[in-house]
RNA sequence: GCCCCCAUCGUCUAGCGGCCUAGGACGCCGCCCUUUCAAGGCGGAAGCACGGGUUCGAAUCCCGUUGGGGGCACCA
C-alpha cells in the first residue's frame, strides 16, 4: 500500500448492545484498516436523538472495547476529525446543504406528505416507480414565492444527476443504476434536520475515509452518497458493501432471532478471542484451510478482496467449538479469572487457589463459561443437592459400600491423586465393580451430580475431610 | 410493479477453464481411547439449484428460469 494512508469507520445508531451482523461489518472495516496500518475511525449515528440515551453510546463502546475492535478516533478519544457524534455536527450538514443549495445541486421542495402519497399511488398504480417525481426540480421563481408567501413548509432535496451511475464496490464487482432509476431524495427535513444520506457523505467526506465497508442493505444508497460527494468537490471512498449476516432461517438476523447481541452472548459465556475469530471466518477465508486465527493472524491475512458476496448464516454450533477451542488454549489464571464472575454469579465464592488448580480439569469440558460452576459447584460449596441420576446411583450402591469407600480412603497419607486413585481401584477390585460401577456412586456422593471432572482429581482438590464427610453423609441420607 | 444483489455438502467455506472420481471445518453417524462427561485419534454419509449456450474441455465464462435477499420514505 503506497500513497494516502486508509481511513476506515464504523458508524453504529447507538442502540445498547451491537448485534453480531453489525460487529461483523465494523469487524471487516477494522481488520482492513489494521491490515493496511491505517486508522479506524468510531463514528456515532445519533441525528435521531429522540431515541439515542448515553447508556446506548456507553453500550456500543463497551462492546467494542471488550471484543478488542479499538478506534483511533472517536467520541471518547477525540481525533483531528472531532466532533464524531453526527448530533454535534448538525451545523455542518446544514452549511453543506446551502452550499449545495446555492450551486444549484440541490433544491427546495414544497409538496406536502399527502401530496406525495397520492402520486407514489397513482405511479403504482400505473405500473411505474414509486419514487419522487422530480414535482418541484425546476419550479420558477414566482412559484418559490407565492410558496414562501403562504408559509408553506418545505424539504432540501438533491438534485440527483440525471445520468448512469457506476459503483465500483470491492466485494460485488461494478454496479450500474441506470440514469433515471435513482430519484431526487431529501437531505434536510422540513425542520432543518438532516437525513441519514447527507450526513453520511458529509462525514465520510470531512473525515477524510478512504474505504467504507457496511452492510450490503446500504448498496443503493451508494451512489446517492457518492453523488452528493461528488456535487461537494470531494473525494469519493472506495465502497465495500458486504453481505448480511443471515438467522438459520436465512432471514437477516434481527430482534427476532433471540439474543444476538454481543451482550448477551458475553452472558452466555463466549469469548471475545472466539466471536471475532468466528465471525471472520462468517463470509471471509484465509484461502487456505485455517480455521483457527489468533487476532494478529486474521489482520496479517484480511483482504476486503476474498469477502464472499454471498450472505451467510450464523451458525452458533462452529461458535460453540471454537469457543472451546479457546477455552482449552487459555492459561489457567487467565480461564480462572474470567470463569470467577460466572461462578460469583451462581452465589459461589471460589477461593482463588483452588480454582486455578481445578481449571485443567475443567478447560476441555467447557463449551462456554457457563459451565464452570455446573462442574464446580462441588468444589465451592458444601450445600450440595444431588441431581436425580446422582441419587439413584448413591440409592443404587451396594449395603454399606459408600461406608467401605470412606474407609478405603480415611488412611491415605499423602492425598495426592495417585494415592487417591490408587485406593479407589483397590476398592473396586476388592468389590469385585468394574471402575465404571465403583466410581460412579463415589462421585455422585462427592459431586452431587452423575457427571464431573475426572474423581480423583476432584477429590484431591476438594480435601480429604470434606470427601469423607459427604461419603458418610450420603450412607446415612 | 421496477431496480439491484446472491446461488458449491444441513451450516461456514476452498475452487477464479483442465491439478475436481469437487478439498477443509462445524454438526451428524461409526470405531478407538476411557472412572462419568468431555477432549483427542481414526473412518463414514452428505454438495456444484435448473435449462440452454461458449469451449477440445465448465463448479468455474455468457444467457435464461427458479429460488432467496435488499432497495424504490421528511427510516437508518
Amino acid at each position: 500500500m503506497s500513497g494516502a494512508t486508509v481511513r476506515c469507520r464504523f458508524a453504529p445508531a447507538p442502540s445498547g448492545s451491537l448485534h453480531v451482523g453489525n460487529v461483523r461489518s465494523a469487524l471487516f472495516s477494522w481488520l482492513f484498516a489494521r491490515h493496511q496500518n491505517g486508522a479506524f475511525v468510531l463514528r456515532v449515528e445519533d441525528t435521531d436523538a429522540s431515541r439515542v440515551t448515553e447508556e446506548a453510546v456507553a453500550g456500543v463502546l463497551e462492546d467494542l472495547r471488550w471484543l478488542g475492535i479499538d478506534h483511533d478516533e472517536g467520541p471518547d478519544v477525540g481525533g483531528s476529525h472531532a466532533p464524531y457524534r453526527q448530533s454535534q455536527r448538525l451545523d455542518l450538514y446544514r452549511e453543506h446543504a446551502d452550499r449545495l443549495l446555492a450551486k444549484g445541486d440541490a433544491y427546495r421542495c414544497y409538496c406536502t406528505a399527502e401530496e406525495l402519497e397520492d402520486r407514489r399511488k397513482a405511479a403504482m398504480a400505473a405500473g411505474e416507480a414509486p419514487g419522487y417525481d422530480g414535482h418541484c426540480r425546476d419550479l420558477t421563481a414566482e412559484t418559490i414565492a407565492a410558496f414562501d408567501a403562504e408559509g408553506r413548509a418545505s424539504v432540501v432535496r438533491f438534485r440527483m444527476p440525471d445520468h448512469e451511475w457506476v459503483v465500483d464496490d470491492v466485494v460485488k464487482g461494478e454496479v450500474r443504476f441506470a440514469a433515471g432509476q435513482l430519484r431526487d431524495f431529501v437531505l434536510l427535513r422540513s425542520d432543518g434536520s438532516p437525513v441519514f444520506l447527507l450526513a453520511v457523505a458529509v462525514d465520510d467526506m470531512l473525515m477524510g475515509i478512504t474505504h467504507v465497508v457496511r452492510g450490503d442493505d446500504l448498496l443503493a444508497s451508494a451512489p446517492r452518497n457518492a453523488a452528493v460527494i461528488q456535487a461537494l468537490g470531494g473525494t469519493q471512498p472506495r465502497y465495500a458493501h458486504v453481505p448480511q449476516v443471515l438467522g438459520p432461517d436465512r432471514q437477516p438476523l434481527s430482534k427476532r432471532h433471540g439474543s444476538t447481541s454481543v451482550e448477551s452472548f458475553r452472558e452466555q459465556g463466549f469469548l471475545p478471542e472466539a466471536i471475532v475469530n468466528y465471525l471472520a471466518l462468517l463470509g471471509w477465508s484465509p484461502g487456505d484451510d485455517r480455521e483457527v486465527l489468533s487476532r494478529e493472524e486474521l489482520i496479517e491475512a484480511f483482504d476486503l478482496e476474498r469477502v464472499s458476496s454471498n450472505p451467510a448464516a450464523f451458525d452458533t454450533e462452529k461458535l460453540t467449538w471454537l469457543n472451546n477451542r479457546y477455552i482449552q488454549s487459555l492459561d489457567d489464571d487467565d480461564l480462572a479469572a474470567r470463569c470467577l464472575h460466572f461462578l460469583t454469579e451462581d452465589g459461589l465464592m471460589p477461593d482463588p487457589a483452588t480454582l486455578r488448580s481445578a481449571m485443567p480439569l475443567v478447560k476441555e469440558r467447557m463449551k462456554t463459561l457457563t459451565e464452570a460452576p455446573v462442574l464446580l459447584r462441588f468444589l465451592f460449596t458444601d450445600d450440595l443437592e444431588l441431581n436425580e441420576k446422582a441419587a439413584g446411583l448413591v440409592a443404587k450402591a451396594p449395603d454399606g459400600y459408600l461406608a467401605r469407600a470412606a474407609d478405603a480412603l480415611e488412611g491415605i497419607d499423602p492425598w495426592t491423586v495417585d494415592a487417591i486413585a490408587g485406593a479407589l481401584d483397590a476398592l473396586a477390585v476388592g468389590e469385585g465393580l468394574s471402575r465404571t460401577k465403583a466410581f460412579q456412586p463415589v462421585r455422585a456422593a462427592v459431586t452431587g451430580s452423575n457427571v464431573s471432572p475426572p474423581l480423583p482429581e476432584s477429590l484431591e482438590l476438594l480435601g480429604r475431610e470434606r470427601t469423607l464427610e459427604r461419603l458418610r453423609q450420603a450412607v446415612v441420607g
